[in-house]
DNA sequence: CTACATGCAAAATCTTTGCACCCCG
DNA sequence: CGGGGTGCAAAGATTTTGCATGTAG
């Protein structure tokens, strides 16, 4: 586990506070702490599961609210799959991204492709849409369990 | 406005239900008719004031139900952008295409790449994912935002 | 007549807010 | 000390469910 004085991103949440007028505080130290050391695509329960059981006093709101500072410092980004809960992945060096969902295990799979975000750009020029962020998401079953639902129904 | 006669959305309905066993309803026919005769992108709600001007006696919960069948019946889409509400739109005859959605007035345009899908379809053959469905939104400004923004903010 | 359909109200779920209290700077 | 931060409970918002009643087949 990175302590604290390895990780540039709490000189980044640092700054990302002092620029706004906003303060420093023990509970947002242990927040970014446990979500830098969360891989994959967590949600706001995922966190708090993990966080509670050592900080019992650190409450969801909190968690709520201290993400949504991530999210506007650059060090997180939010996505949302199709079952109505937001999550949230590590920005902060980790380059754009889209994601394959498996709807079987709820695997998520990353992919980046230069040649679809060139035509997605094509395409929008030709409307005179100017592209703000995008999402991709590709839906259905991992190598895995397509492995499994060939077995089971051959 | 296209009568119920006109349209094979009727048939295709009701083909649907005498498969299932399901039932032809009042309700149904009336709400399909209102879905068939609105354009666009529409919430339940919006499907819901437009319906209970005229059919006082429908209520939410019938319109979730319906839009339900519909969307089993192929007759409908559900898409979900970013505001967290559920919109539906036309599938019947209605080919496959991905959204551009502006965020400054809310239009939703339409787009299509086969170039995009046959990228798509690649990348998850590499990784030996099984697509099922996928959604692809670009969030940005559409030609009339963008020139009103140039306007405002040269 | 049986099973599906409906509509209201209540429940469920995720997220945000109000408010009193705390603590950083 | 003043203004942001926190945490609990309550409020919001959208969609689903329970239940009594209606109705298609």
């Amino acid at each position: 586990m990175a302590t604290k004085e390895t990780r540039e991103e709490f000189r980044v949440l640092e700054a990302y506070l002092a620029k706004n007028g906003l303060k420093h505080s023990k509970q947002r130290e242990t927040i970014l702490k446990h979500f830098l050391d969360t891989s994959g695509h967590m949600t706001v329960d995922d966190l708090h599961r993990v966080i509670h059981r050592k900080h019992p006093g650190i409450g969801r709101t909190t968690i709520y609210r201290a993400l949504k500072v991530f999210v506007d410092a650059q060090l997180a980004d939010s996505i949302e799959l199709r079952d109505g809960l937001t999550r949230f992945e590590h920005k902060f060096r980790h380059a754009h991204h889209d994601h394959m969902i498996c709807v079987e295990c709820g695997t998520i799979l990353e992919f980046v492709s230069h040649e679809i975000e060139r035509l997605q750009d094509e395409i929008a020029d030709d409307y005179g849409f100017s592209i703000e962020s995008h999402r991709h998401q590709i839906f259905g079953r991992c190598q895995k369990c397509t492995r499994h639902a060939k077995k089971k129904n051959p």
